[in-house]
DNA sequence: AGCCAGGACTAAT
DNA sequence: ATTAGTCATGGC
């Protein structure tokens, strides 16, 4: 099936599901595969749309609320400050979308995320899913892919064997999140309706849950642009590009001056600064 | 061998 | 209120 594209309206799907949000997606012979809760897809972009094969039928509407297809980011850059370097970042990397990630899953995958590499973050991901997941096929291709368990899934597990799958310390942060989700001790659909003060500070209750790994669940899959998770590499973006002149900046003083500077569209303009600085490094960035 | 990877927690100042 | 040490693991 074939999913027209406005071409007037930047789209790509490389950059939106390569650029650190999401860790279940992986290219082969130019598509994408990868799931969505229960739904495998088999994705291609083509100039004349998006090209999918999925393993139930009637899924364009999660496909187009995934990629937030439904959606025009120039109605979201325009609220950008306008400076030379982020303009760079937007301009290298058109196409780019926040994906609307599943709560669980994004919050599974940040809380493994935490010092790690994101190829690494994708190994364990797969070894996860393969484990505990379902088999889901795509007929079109006979190809089977894993989605990831479900928090009630996860909960049952011993910490022992989440640790087989190499993710280390954050095995019982997993484990308890799980269980917290599992049970509805914490609602993640309900934070959607809270402010972003107020979902952060019930995520960041979690064991292994700070302020960066909440951002990064809030803004990748409830909504909150004006999220803005730091990371390292946006914390050398921040110190190198914005404030070069000012020294040891401790972390709450790069996090307050992001969230003023880039406002209330922040979190989106930090994932174009995240994607470049990755994808290039800092060294020849000079903002002029 | 040592350092870093989309951090967070605890204990010691 | 800030800072160092610790927590696993893999890649270079």
């Amino acid at each position: 099936v074939i999913l027209p594209l406005k071409p007037s309206v930047p789209f790509s799907l490389d950059l939106s599901l390569n650029s650190g949000q999401a860790f279940s997606w992986s290219k082969r012979e130019g598509v994408w595969w990868g799931a969505i809760r229960n739904v495998a897809f088999a994705l291609k972009q083509r100039p004349e749309g998006l090209e999918y094969w999925a393993s139930t039928p009637n899924v364009k509407p999660i496909l187009v609320n995934y990629l937030a297809l439904d959606e025009d980011p120039a109605d979201i850059l325009r609220h950008f400050p306008t400076d030379p370097f982020l303009s760079r970042c937007v301009q290298a990397n058109r196409g780019l979308r926040i994906l609307r990630q599943d709560p669980w899953e994004c919050l599974a995958g940040f809380i493994l995320s935490s010092c790690k590499q994101i190829t690494h973050i994708q190994a364990i991901w797969k070894k996860v899913s393969e484990n505990w997941g379902k088999p889901l096929t795509v007929k079109a291709h006979h190809a089977t892919i894993y989605s990831f368990p479900e928090s009630a899934v996860i909960a049952r597990l011993e910490e022992s064997q989440l640790r087989k799958c190499g993710m280390g310390f954050r095995a019982p942060y997993l484990l308890n999140a799980a269980k917290h989700v599992s049970t509805g001790a914490l609602h993640l659909e309900n934070l959607r309706s809270l402010p972003t003060v107020d979902a952060r500070a019930q995520l960041t209750a979690l064991n292994g849950v700070g302020r960066k790994i909440a951002d990064c669940v809030l803004l990748f899959s409830l909504d909150k642009m004006d999220a803005f998770p730091i990371d390292t590499w946006i914390s050398k973006v921040i110190r190198k590009i914005y404030l070069p002149k000012k020294r040891k900046m401790n972390a709450k003083q790069i996090q307050q001056f992001a969230d003023t500077y880039f406002g209330k569209y922040g979190g989106y303009a930090q994932q174009y600064l995240f994607h470049y600085a990755r994808m290039n490094g800092l060294n020849d960035a000079i903002l002029d």
